[in-house]
DNA sequence: ACATACATACCAACTGTATGGTATGTATTT
DNA sequence: AAATACATACCATACAGTTGGTATGTATGT
């Protein structure tokens, strides 16, 4: 059924399973092991709905990491640790909940525009470029917070917030990495301790009251 | 073994070529993505010498892991950052190494069996548990030099060897995964430079002379 | 010394199936 | 009427793997 009530740009309900579909198969399989097929089958729709609603699958990949923008950049906005007043306390927090959010078997936690950028690299350009949107998007939301840090914290060091941004995404899509490898969830969990301590390392307030 | 008189050259060691292919081909599109003519094309071989030195594709991805393992092992071996003596310095010297390999094309120098890792997860168990040894073994190269540094620096902390050695493991597969999506090699030199300085702050000697 | 037997290394052509994608239809909403 | 949202049936191709072969080397018995 089309839209009742469409002002939206949301379309029908195919779509959205689909969608929904790619990502929860896609972090199992990859891409190209993913079949139109496959995830036809896991949203309970037929092949021609599929091609109704997304013109290829390189179409599909690329919606698929959008929407993951879109959920993920939702859950990270709505999460506690940004009303944590103070930045680098807000700042471990964050790492804290990544670290909360591995959480149960390794394909439902790991990162889908991660797993997909490595394969997509040469082959559908276009999904990689999301797939970096994606990343450097998210990145981008702890600039802020890393810049006050820095300015909070006593020592002199010039630090890139974006370079340390992005170390974070990198550290995380590696201990993703790793954690498959030696299919050991804790392997991830530990890792992310690290970045927890470099951070703390890094950027811990030497003064207790430091307001400019 | 016949072929001994060896006309044509680079002829008598399909497997060789095979191999060779699969590390070169499967960084760039994914070991999914590979097809076994693909690699047969690349390796100048038909499908019958594919064949018959590998049963199937799965144990082309076990050989060509464990080839990755020994490939790796022995430039990592033969390095010059083992005869640094001091073990901090040694750590920093791998890390140094590690952002020196990172130069051209980035399927170049990205990890075989991080690439693999992700997508063969579910699919293939045989490659994955031969990437999880791939990179677990490479870490405990590391763990030696790591337990003397930690012993050497003068802070009491008590940092697991093992643990640190897979996290620096995973920030370098991190690292690839971040440039891969930003299709940019600097992003990767970028972040290892930070898990380099989180070696620094973590293990940098206290005292100037320290040997027990 | 040489024939028989077998093993290795490779090749070209083929097969059944899975794949991404298309063509065409119908019901429902606007 | 026109667009949307699906469904059914189909297709050309690409895929991993098979078949059956050749050429060459080696081991052994006589």
């Amino acid at each position: 059924m089309p839209r009742k009530t469409n002002i939206s740009p949301e379309k029908g309900d195919a779509r959205t399973r689909l969608l929904d579909a790619a990502r929860d198969v896609i972090r199992r399989k990859g891409f190209d092991a993913t079949t139109v097929d496959d995830l036809c089958e896991a949203a309970g729709v037929t092949k021609g709905a599929y091609f109704h609603h997304f013109k290829s699958k390189e179409a599909l990949g690329v919606a698929a990491a959008e929407t993951w923008s879109e959920q993920t950049g939702a859950l990270f906005a709505a999460a506690a640790y940004q009303k944590v007043e103070r930045p680098f306390d807000r700042l471990l927090a964050y790492v804290d909940l990544r670290i909360a959010l591995i959480d149960g078997d390794l394909p439902d936690f790991t990162c889908l525009v991660g797993t997909m950028a490595q394969v997509v690299y040469e082959q559908y350009p276009a999904i990689r470029d999301t797939c970096g949107e994606s990343i450097g998007g998210h990145a981008k939301t702890l600039e802020a917070m890393i810049a006050e840090a820095v300015r909070e914290d006593g020592s002199g060091e010039n630090i890139s917030p974006q370079s340390l941004a992005l170390h974070i995404q990198a550290s995380i899509q590696g201990a993703f990495v790793v954690a498959k490898a030696m299919n050991d969830a804790d392997q991830a969990r530990d890792s992310l301790a690290h970045l927890r301590r470099y951070l703390e390392l890094l950027l811990k307030p030497t003064k207790e009251t430091s307001n400019v």
